[in-house]
RNA sequence: GGAGAGGUGGCAGAGUGGUCGAAUGUACCUGACUCGAAAUCAGGCGUAGGUUCAAACCUACCGUGGGUUCGAAUCCCACCCUCUCCGCCA
């Protein structure tokens, strides 16, 4: 959520710059329902006043034993007035702030300028890619070679866009996590946080998944009237743990690091990856989060994105950085790097990691907010990325390591997470 | 699932219709005392919003949402959460 006081103050600028990630703003229609808002919030407190004094002068006259029923004919008409007014500014006050919940964050000024992927940036590119003697093969024909990827199971379970793995793969895949948490929790300092798999409205809300992006979300019926939200990502209870907290200034910034599965609906995808495990309802990612004083959030960013990156170069995976222009970053992000690591089968580079800096996008939804030098409560700065997606980093790992006897070697660091083993072999 | 108790400022805790944004204690800040500190004394000390150059003033907020009333922290209704006991359960 944007500051309200920056659209009174400055709404030509904030439109500007929304335009340049796609974004078009009504300012017409905001600048109307501010005069409106101006005019009736007045007035309504002016009547407020009022009862709040003639109500005191009786009370002060009850006391004394006077007659009051002069006083009491004067306010009588207050109440019809005074009711209208107060539903008035209540509607006009939810009407405006229905807008702000669904304005995009405003791009950082490091952020390149532009309308879509292809204006993305490379920042830089690390590794070297494998050339191969043989005639590569994707990871959804290793991972079936290897009789250890299952969709056709998980589509009899669950559907499309889930998957089924066994063995040694589902073993690695467990192996990925703990080596992420591991490194994280023990070189960078994160601290490692469980946290629940369904959400509120006001956690959705409080990260900017909701109100707009409802159609992206799994959901289930808590009760009559009350949804809870599967999560699409560890950002969302980790970033609202501090939600409606003031926390110390001593204590930024807070690190934190999560495994948990994530369910995306991909409303709107059809068609997009439906080959294989690169996009599935049901996903595994490491998540860091990072909670920051202000004026330390880029420096944050820089750290994070380093840290994310540090998982892909033990893994010995290539992989570029890529800062993400104005019209590619996400609804509440106002900076960006995404992590794209190399699959020779698509002869590409795909998403693997995203990390971003919210500002106070997210912190002024969820009024998260640390008491600053002069003991005064300020917005904090919320950092996140995925350190990484653990789905897409196996894909990478069958792709980049598959042999020509149609096994899969180890890489190195995994290697102590699955008792010392450097191959995943085919049995026959 | 059943029965009971409770949700008030950073914390503790009073307040059952009027002068209550809220006693008191504690924490914290400033000053006095002191070589310095402790103790003591005095003062200050919530959040959000509005009008405004500012000063100042005004409004809202006592779990949440409604209601009664000229007036609600206080009365009524619904919901949420926490705690205790019983039952069930991974």
């Amino acid at each position: 959520m944007l500051d309200i006081q920056l659209l009174r103050n400055d709404l030509d600028g904030v439109t500007k710059s929304l335009a340049t990630r796609g974004f078009v703003f009504d300012a017409a229609t905001f600048q109307t329902l501010e005069m409106e808002r101006k005019t009736i919030q007045t007035r309504t407190q002016e009547l407020q006043a009022k009862r709040n004094a003639t109500s005191k002068q009786i009370g002060q006259a009850k006391s004394k034993g006077e007659d009051v029923s002069a006083i009491m004919a004067e306010v009588a008409n207050l109440g019809d007035e005074l009711k209208a007014a107060e539903l008035n500014l209540e509607d006009i006050q939810a009407r405006m702030n229905e807008i702000l919940l669904t304005i995009p964050n405003l791009p950082h000024e490091t952020t390149p300028t532009g309308k879509s992927e292809s204006d993305n940036v490379e920042v830089r590119r690390v590794g070297t890619l494998r050339s191969f003697d043989f005639d590569v093969r994707d990871h959804v024909d290793v991972g079936e070679g290897l009789n250890q990827l299952d969709f056709g199971t998980a589509a009899k379970i669950s559907g499309a866009r889930f998957s089924v793995m066994r063995g040694q793969l589902a073993r690695m895949h467990r192996a990925l996590a703990q080596f992420m948490l591991d490194v994280h929790t023990q070189e960078h300092g994160y601290t490692e946080v469980y946290v629940p798999y369904l959400v509120n409205a006001d956690s959705m809300r409080g990260t900017g998944q909701l109100p707009k992006f409802e159609a992206d979300l799994f959901a289930v019926q808590k009760n009559e009237n009350e949804k809870l939200y599967l999560i699409p990502t560890a950002e969302v209870p980790v970033t609202n743990m501090v939600r409606d907290e003031i926390v110390a200034l001593e204590s930024l910034p807070l690190k934190f690091v999560a495994h948990t599965p994530c369910f995306r609906s991909e409303a709107g995808s059809y068609g997009r990856d439906t080959r294989g495990m690169i996009r599935q309802h049901q996903f595994d990612k490491v998540e860091l989060v990072q909670i920051a004083h202000p004026s330390k959030s880029y420096e944050v960013l820089e750290e994070l994105t380093g840290q994310a990156e540090a998982i892909l170069k033990r893994l010995e995976l290539p992989y570029r950085v890529m800062a993400l222009c104005s019209g590619d970053i996400g609804f509440s992000a106002a900076k960006t790097y995404d992590l794209e690591v190399w699959l020779p089968a698509q002869n590409a580079y795909r998403e693997i990691s995203s990390c971003s800096n919210f500002e106070a996008f997210q912190a002024r939804r969820m009024q998260a907010r640390y008491r600053n030098e002069k003991g005064k409560p300020e917005l904090v700065h919320t950092i996140n990325g995925s350190g990484l997606a653990v789905g897409r980093t196996l894909v990478a790992i069958l792709e980049n390591y598959q042999r020509a006897d149609g096994g899969v070697d180890i890489p190195a660091a995994l290697q102590p997470y699955m008792g010392g083993q450097k191959v995943i072999e085919v049995v026959s």
